[in-house]
DNA sequence: CCAGATTATTGAAACGTTATAGTAGTGTTG
DNA sequence: CAACACTACTATAACGTTTCAATAATCTGG
């Protein structure tokens, strides 16, 4: 590898030249520049970015952590994110905690450590306390996708207005009629499953609107999984519980939750109606096709990737908040369009 | 930030020391290690991974290069690779390249010039020529994942048998008793659609074998989306053509046609009797569940990481090849069990 | 008890950049 | 034409580590 060195050698001018042109100053003669620039090419020279961090403070590199890669959803957001950020010439690190906290505060260290210039976290990557920490000890932008850590702390948000999504799902089950509508939640252990319990309270938010009794034995408990949908719902109807309409929290537990259905011998939507969350490009490979809150994934990681852009390019950046609008989409497993099929 | 020149001062030492303490050398004294050790917690001090790698010309990353990281497929190896990685303290800068060359070219200069230690390409990430000029230019190992590149470069593979796979698909389609097999292609442009072009070698293998001639427009071209086999699946049989099975070529294609099929009004698998190939989790969840072609992606990430570390480890290791064994996992879509439903 | 070996430690030179103070050389101006 | 300001550069000190030759301190053995 040719060092900067050799081209200012070469090109008989000083390392600071050299440096000047790669930079672009704009003091430098034409004529040095190009002077500079065919020796360059003639080198192959390529200036090493280690060295350049070192020195500026700047390593072009942005972490990227989510809780779970394989889930579409976060492949989505992150495919977003990196389309927008290699626009800006950054590259980035990406950490899959598979959910577990103690792999998401050591690879939020790291990263630290590493100089990245952002940090991204989609999920639920990090207890409080540590964002905290991290927030206190070092001056990296964070941004927290889809994961409130409510206003007390130095960082932006991008969230998906939940409470909103799993009303209008449920208002739509309620507007097509059905009256006892269950609903398959991810995990809600603890205030910090903002993403399930948000779509939780929109679902009683409605059924409370209606007037309609709340059966907590219709809460069916998972975690987000296709096997978590298909086995919570499996057992919850072999309790002998017969919903009209099922609510899954998330694409992934719906099209679990179909499989049990069908397979207890129930069809849908005509004996069991069914609504997913989030759309992801299976549920309209589902049969019947998933009716399902639409969030675009896609506006998630860009809005993430601005908001860390941004605060590394603008000095006063302020932490912000930006709440995707969610709407839903109709399908087939609803039972809207009862006449027409498809 | 502390640096090493601080904890050296505070610490009475000098940074020689310091460092030495930190590295674990073996011959400073308990006394000054603990002093150091003590400085080191007091002032929270963590060594600049920059400076140490610009020195060392060692970075602790891995290149990891992906043509979808929407595609479980690929989001599996990612995990697995990461997950493999993290135990030697390897961070990974994950790129998507989106199936484009143009960024996957661009991709692995950057990662190169970051100095990784090592690259993953998983997928038709580079075109031969670029890889052959990454190759002669430095000497990063390179390990290809699901694409092979022949025997010429100096680089690690890790394949699967996938003339093997669409025989075994082809082969369990004829055991029962169908002759007319369809089946649903990604990408065959170029010899290096790999994969592609490996299971419908063994498709036409398996049938050549049983002496079933091949029809050319039972070859369907699509794309590895889900979109793709619904789509040409969708075309396939609009022009009139009723094969007993279709194999596809990924599972992503065969619910996309799955879905096609029933909206066309056949029954899988009484009429149509439907092979995937992958076995993502998504399999196990179609109606009926789909048999398909079992490949472990875990696998495969983790032996192409083990290929990376142990060509960054050992001085004199030479490029290996690695090719996974596949088997077929039967489940309803195939009809073999015919009676027992699922 | 001193030469020589051994042990614990230091000091300074890398690593490859950028940033900045300084400096020749050339106009400009009063 | 001296004083001054530009212009186009150069030299050098960082950045925060590791590495290694040099060295002081201690220990051996003849």
């Amino acid at each position: 590898m040719a060092t900067i060195k050799e081209v200012a050698k070469k090109s008989g001018v000083s390392v600071g030249t050299v440096s000047a042109v790669l930079r672009g100053e704009c003091w430098v003669t034409e004529d040095t520049r190009r002077k500079v620039l065919r020796v360059v090419r003639e080198l192959n020279y390529r200036p090493n970015p280690l060295a350049r961090s070192l020195r500026t403070q700047k390593t072009g590199v942005i972490g990227l952590v989510v809780t779970d890669i394989t889930n579409p959803f976060f492949s989505l957001i992150v495919r977003a994110v990196e389309n927008y950020l290699r626009k800006y010439n950054f590259n980035i690190i990406l950490c899959d905690t598979n959910e577990d906290y103690a792999i998401g505060v050591d690879v939020v260290r790291v990263l630290i450590d590493r100089m990245v210039e952002g940090i991204i976290l989609v999920g639920d990557v990090l207890p409080e306390e540590e964002l905290e920490e991290v927030i206190n000890t070092t001056h990296v932008p964070i941004v927290a996708v889809e994961r409130d850590y409510g206003s007390i702390y130095e960082l932006s948000m991008v969230l998906v207005d939940s409470v909103k999504g799993g009303y209008i799902a449920t208002r739509h089950l309620l507007n097509l009629g059905y009256r006892d509508i269950a609903i398959v939640t991810g995990p809600i252990e603890s205030e910090r499953n903002y993403s399930s319990i948000g779509r939780l309270e929109g679902y009683k938010k409605a059924l409370r609107e209606e007037g309609i009794e709340l059966k907590p034995e219709f809460i069916v408990k998972s975690d987000f999984t296709f096997n978590g949908g298909y086995t919570s719902v499996k057992a919850f109807l072999e309790r002998g519980y017969k919903p009209r309409a099922i609510f899954a929290s998330n694409d992934l537990m719906a099209i679990g939750a179909m499989v049990a259905i069908k397979e207890k011998g129930f069809r849908i939507p005509d004996e069991i109606a069914v609504v997913g969350y989030d759309d992801t490009p299976e549920a309209s490979f589902t049969e019947p096709p998933l009716t399902t809150v639409h969030l675009s994934m896609e506006e998630l990681g860009t809005q993430a990737a601005r908001f860390v852009v941004e605060s590394i390019k603008d000095r006063n950046f302020v932490p912000r908040k930006y709440i995707l609008p969610v709407d839903i989409v109709i399908r087939g497993s609803c039972g809207a369009f009862k006449i027409k099929g498809k």
